[in-house]
DNA sequence: ACCTGAACACCGTTCAAGT
DNA sequence: ACCTGAACACCGTTCAAGT
């Protein structure tokens, strides 16, 4: 139907897509912008328009990431139903699921937060922080047992999701240690003791 | 008194020092084998014969840094005396501090170890794997109370050690903050309790 | 407002040749 | 055994010019 126009019409959203990808299937170091304009049938330097530089390109990227991410902890929250160390395991799980399919876009992500202040990118992150931070504050306004200062338990409960998606993606534990180790972090968070072994309980 | 000689004499071991300060200093985009050749005062085809491309030095990098890593980890260990919760304390800051003062190259080296399989490499994150892992073993040998499974008890710990790492290079945690999370996971994880609070002990 | 084409400096990689 | 110098293909970036 639509003859695509002359001008692209779309080239930035374009771009960041086929960039996501490129990252995702071949890794941060064949990503190009003149192979990107290529593929999307422009000139070399049409990104320009868009994209001040390469830089600004990975700005976007990260950006767009920590949003997404967001997005999934959020959603997988949402349907995880009332009981509350259900709900932080699902939102963990999502974290670890971004991580192992987009490994290369996570570490991108956090390499441009470290490097780069932007309003944009700090309330990206922000809205991702908050989702987790959100999640715990109300868990531990709601009465659930707490083992020490909130605010610590908090911290160390990212700590070992982020810790468990370094694991997974580096090589070092599979899928379901990863599901493990997210349910022994919540249960030893929550109420200091560790589930039992799967085979082992009792009626 | 030893005039340097025409041929270098060195120069794998000069381009890895420096393509390390490098690193360190200015991130590995502005790390080039043109640069690191002109540095050394050697034709930017010179670096060929002990690299065979730029993903070799790369490899070699990481290689060089797990197993220096690895060193400093053992070294803190050694240091800290025979109570089993400060020996792993010690070992944990020891991983936070290369994270905080080579966040670059410890990147670096777990990218090269996701893309890349071979066996000197293996090997030298099998040493700083081992250095964890013998403290972790011999503790829950020496019959410290253990909470659970104790592989899942030590895969938790690694991934709250890592995690605290990620915090802390991507300016979530301040240094203090790093510490107290190591202290709150060793204690979490080998009486079930975190410690009190620093002003509210009692005599 | 968006894109093109030529140009420049830089890089990784290769290879014949030098010492 | 180790290094040089020229060469090639590629990239990011810039800018005058086109529609």
């Amino acid at each position: 139907m639509t003859g695509r126009p002359y001008h692209h019409g779309n080239l930035r959203t374009a771009l960041l897509a086929e960039a996501e990808r490129t990252l995702r299937d071949q890794g941060i170091d064949h990503l190009s912008l003149r192979d990107l304009a290529r593929q999307a049938g422009v000139s070399h330097a049409a990104p320009r328009r868009h994209f001040a530089d390469r830089q600004a390109l990975l700005d976007a990227l990260a950006e767009a990431g920590f949003l997404r991410l967001g997005d999934e902890v959020r959603a997988a929250i949402d349907t995880a139903g009332d009981d509350y160390e259900r709900q932080l395991r699902a939102a963990a799980s999502a974290y670890v699921r971004f991580a192992t399919q987009d490994a290369a876009l996570l570490e991108l992500m956090y390499v441009v937060k470290r490097g780069k202040h932007s309003p944009a990118l700090d309330d990206a992150f922000g809205r991702l922080f908050a989702a987790f931070d959100d999640l715990l504050r109300q868990g531990q306004h709601a009465g659930e047992r707490q083992l020490g200062d909130p605010g610590r338990v908090r911290l160390l409960l990212l700590a070992a999701i982020q810790g468990t998606a370094a694991l997974v993606t580096s090589g070092s534990v599979d899928a379901a240690q990863a599901d493990q180790l997210i349910a022994d972090a919540v249960a030893l968070c929550t109420h200091g003791l560790m589930p039992r072994a799967a085979g082992r309980s009792r009626p």
